[in-house]
RNA sequence: GGCGACGUAGCCAAGUGGCAAGGCAGGGGUCUGCAAAACCCCCACCGCGGGUUCGAGUCCCGCCGUCGCCUCCA
């Protein structure tokens, strides 16, 4: 089976293929550190952390860069609102990004540069885009000549005169030669904006350029994969394209992946609609597993409408993955029902790769670990126990982590201190069972319950286990 | 207005030509002292109208509806 991508550029699935064969080189784009990260933020980075997840399983390297863009004009709208320094504000939230990472399970990218550090390539691309005559300068400014690049839109698929008739070109800049041209270098206008030495003056990076420069210094002229939001296709990627294209003389991306929108009840999240939900307060609340569970539950190219009711189905889905690999009760270790188990772990496996190969369909590889779960199930509920009832639940356990979910439940910090005296508390419980003492003996279940014990009874006597 | 996406059971959702995956919820059973978990059974003809085809959620046309981008955005 060959992976198969659908690629923005081309808007339809094509194989894998990446420039050097068994390497992939995949640059994401990752957020503007002025606020705290939200949920949407965190869908963008789990779509792409199951993508380089699934590639290192399909046995490739993958290079995997993620920037911070932690120079920009809302960063110093936010440092003056709040009296501080630009750059200690996007330090800040670069720190909370990166924990927000680690709390989702997110694989720590290759590389995570950042803007403020890619100062030297930027103005090196910039100054070679205006010896090329695709550039030029403007009091300080320098301007991207979009009408010098024949091939501008072929991303978004919109025209120059769909640029223009934007609000941005309406209110275009004097300075510009043409109301489409977009900056890639802008000069300080005031003492507190951050700025670098340049052949220009002082000044920043524009908007786009950075991404141009900090995929091109870690990665080359041409990435494998470029990803994002699709809400960056148009101008973000768009001008990626022109400026990186017209310096390097070679295609900015083999592949352009985009996640569709995180949306709450039908709609955008959004601060003027204040609907925005924070990582943090939705981790907060919400296993990390639950959320990865939900990105998971539909294709990644498809808009996600979010609410109580969704995140309550992924954290029930959550309890039955985590259910199957609770450990058998019986002790056959062969027979027909040993032999469909294993057949079960086979099958599942082989749909699951199958459907991740078709452009990481992770909604279809779910259902078939579902269907391994249910197999496990019934094995168990069947006797069936040994090395291929392990090997079932290790192969539900492997490939659950290829999309990232842990399915371990995380005990309690002193579990072992209080694990002497669950046990005891069952054993009397089992000693009530038996002389028929059955208000106490449920008494014991509610409250180790509430403490978040949860008991299972079954004919081998009881377990139990932290719940969360 | 331009570009684009989507519309499958109560909810989420896979499925791009051949008898509609999976999960959640719900109903009925098995097991159990009760409960939980698990297992078994039940629960959709795929927005509407045309067309192509032996055969269409699946292709084409039209319509309706929802959403995104076009300005900062994962």
């Amino acid at each position: 089976m060959t992976l198969r991508v659908y690629n923005t550029l081309s808007r339809q699935k094509e194989p894998f293929e990446t420039l050097t064969p068994g390497v992939v080189r995949m640059y994401v784009c990752g957020p503007t550190v002025y606020d705290d990260a939200h949920i949407g933020h965190g869908m963008s980075t789990l779509v792409f952390d199951v993508i380089r997840r699934y590639l290192e399983f399909k046995g490739y390297e993958v290079r995997h860069v993620m920037n911070f863009t932690d120079v920009d004009d809302k960063i110093i709208q936010r440092a003056r609102a709040l009296g501080r320094d630009a750059f200690a504000i996007a330090d800040g939230y670069v720190e909370q990004y990166q924990r927000h990472m680690i709390e989702l399970g997110v694989l720590p990218p290759t590389v995570l540069p950042r803007v403020s550090q890619t100062i030297a390539e930027i103005i090196d691309m910039v100054q070679t885009l205006i010896a090329q005559g695709y550039a030029y300068e403007s009091e300080g400014d320098v301007y991207f000549r979009v009408r010098q690049d024949e091939d501008y839109g072929k991303l978004s698929r919109r025209t120059i005169e769909h640029a223009l008739s934007s609000d941005r070109a309406r209110f275009g800049d004097d300075l510009k030669e043409d109301a489409a041209d977009f900056a890639l270098w802008k000069a300080q206008k005031a003492p507190d904006e951050p700025a670098w030495p340049s052949p220009w003056g002082l000044g920043r990076p524009g908007w786009h350029i950075e991404c141009s420069a900090m995929a091109r210094r870690y990665l080359g002229p041409t990435l494998d994969i470029h990803g994002g939001g699709n809400d960056l296709i148009f101008p973000h990627h768009e001008n990626e394209i022109a400026q990186s294209e017209s310096c390097n003389a070679a295609p900015m991306a083999r592949f352009w992946i985009h996640n569709g929108m995180l949306q709450l009840r039908g709609e955008k999240m959004s601060k003027s609609l204040g609907n925005i939900i924070s990582l943090h307060a939705f981790l907060a609340a919400h296993e990390a597993d639950a959320f990865r569970l939900l990105v998971l539950g539909s294709h990644y190219r498809k808009p996600l409408a979010i609410d109580d009711e969704i995140v309550g189905q992924a954290e029930r889905g959550l309890e039955r993955l985590r259910g199957a690999l609770r450990p058998p009760t019986g002790s056959q270790s062969s027979g027909p029902a040993v032999a469909a188990l294993v057949a079960a772990a086979d099958a599942a496996r082989a749909r699951f790769i199958a459907a991740m190969d078709d452009d990481f369909n992770t909604a279809a590889a779910l259902g078939h670990l579902y269907d391994l779960v249910k197999a496990i199930n019934t094995a168990r509920d069947e006797g069936v126990a040994g090395p291929d009832f392990a090997q079932a639940q290790a192969a539900l356990l492997h490939l659950s982590g290829v999309l990232g979910l842990r399915l371990v439940v995380d005990a309690p910090a002193a579990p072992s201190d209080a694990a002497p005296f669950i046990d005891l508390l069952i054993e009397i419980r089992r000693e009530l069972r038996q002389a028929r003492q059955w208000a106490l003996a449920d008494l014991i279940r509610d409250r180790l319950a509430a403490m978040g014990v949860g008991i299972e009874d079954s004919r081998e006597g009881a377990t139990w286990r932290w719940e969360r």
